[in-house]
DNA sequence: ACACAGCCATACCGGTTGGTATCTAATGTT
DNA sequence: AACATTAGATACCAACCGGTATGGCTGTGT
């Protein structure tokens, strides 16, 4: 009992510094992310943090793995992989992602695509660990196309790797713009040409 | 002729302070680029910086002012406001602005939508001045369209505003994957799929 | 009972940050 | 020629940055 309490601690603070430099980051981008404001707002030290991860740097490839990924996994990934009628699937999450997002999630954008744009150009690890989000998302869309080719609902001379590739672009775009413009309902206008183009994609009924 | 020669060289140093600021924020971003490293390309001082520019953040905003914005407008809004067929010169600037970006362009990502990413959230003189630049982008793709409308080259169903916010939002979207993936093809590839869907908009010949 | 290892707090460090005060030298004005 | 203004160099600053060294406390294995 004393050990798992003693793993369950070890593992709440772990979890504590990283959704709170998640938070962070979201909220300042990688380089503007403050160790001081991290640990401030859990109430510990640097000396947990710097206990749990070696560096700032390793602390942020974490997030990646431990946070992003498994929430677009979640979100995304994994209701296209285990669905039966996945192009009705991707429809849906198309226009219901406005409600999953929140209003403050548009607002600071995409985690995954912040830290792509600021990343990318200055760590090969961060835009290779990013890279590697990027494309799960990509291959998932891509497969939910296919999908739809055999199943006769995604017309036959569809390029699906480049239409997964355009609408994965054109998603994150949408929250781009609309976190510029700082409105969600200007994302859920954009979402919604997006998803007119994938039906574009599909066989008229 | 020396006031003359006095104000070019005035000119002249705080242009070459405006293009260094330009490629160390182009290159780490706003909050990443340091004052040190801007003037020490130029090989100027602090003194000059700070004589020209009040702030750091004066500066930041006279890059998109000065470099950003009449850069856009230069390579996209003044050719489609020129043209008689602006549809079809947005479909060539599409297929053409591979080649007009270079490499390191697409490699750095967009000056504009880099900044949007960064500072939108942060600062909301940033987010205005930005949301400018991005709604005379949206403005003449939207008055293209409207032109195609009445000449008969875009279906008359089409909302155009909604449209040019999606071709502008999956623009910069390419620009981002592409970036990310720090592929030149990969842009190539994804514009592409712009190009198919702007064609998409227009009536079958 | 004792040694050990893991967890975390405290105090501290050198380097860098954006920004300023001061000075010189050149130019413009009267 | 005397003065005022401007451009730009130099030296300096407090605040903050990420990171480290140390040590105390706690639970664990023997």
């Amino acid at each position: 009992m004393a050990a798992k309490n003693t793993f369950k601690h070890l593992d709440l603070t772990r979890e504590k510094l990283l959704a709170s430099a998640f938070t962070e980051i979201h909220r300042h981008g990688y380089q503007g992310a403050s160790i001081a404001n991290i640990i401030e707002s859990t109430g510990l030290t640097k000396g947990a943090l710097y206990h749990h991860f070696p560096t700032k740097h390793a602390l942020g490839l974490a997030i990646i793995d431990e946070i992003i990924a498994p929430q677009l996994d979640c979100l995304v990934f994994e209701k296209l992989r285990s669905s039966n009628t996945p192009v009705e699937t991707l429809l849906e999450i198309i226009s219901g992602v406005e409600g999953v997002m929140g209003n403050e999630g548009i607002l600071l954008g995409c985690p995954l695509n912040n830290l792509m744009q600021e990343m990318s150009p200055l760590d090969e690890q961060f835009r290779h660990r990013l890279n590697l989000v990027l494309e799960t998302w990509q291959n998932s869309i891509c497969s939910a196309l296919e999908h739809g080719k055999l199943h006769q609902t995604i017309k036959p001379d569809v390029d699906c790797f480049s239409a997964a590739l355009f609408i994965v672009s054109a998603w994150e775009g949408c929250i781009s713009i609309a976190k510029n413009k700082q409105s969600p309902s200007i994302f859920s206008l954009c979402m919604q040409q997006l998803h007119s183009y994938v039906r574009s994609l599909m066989k008229p009924v």
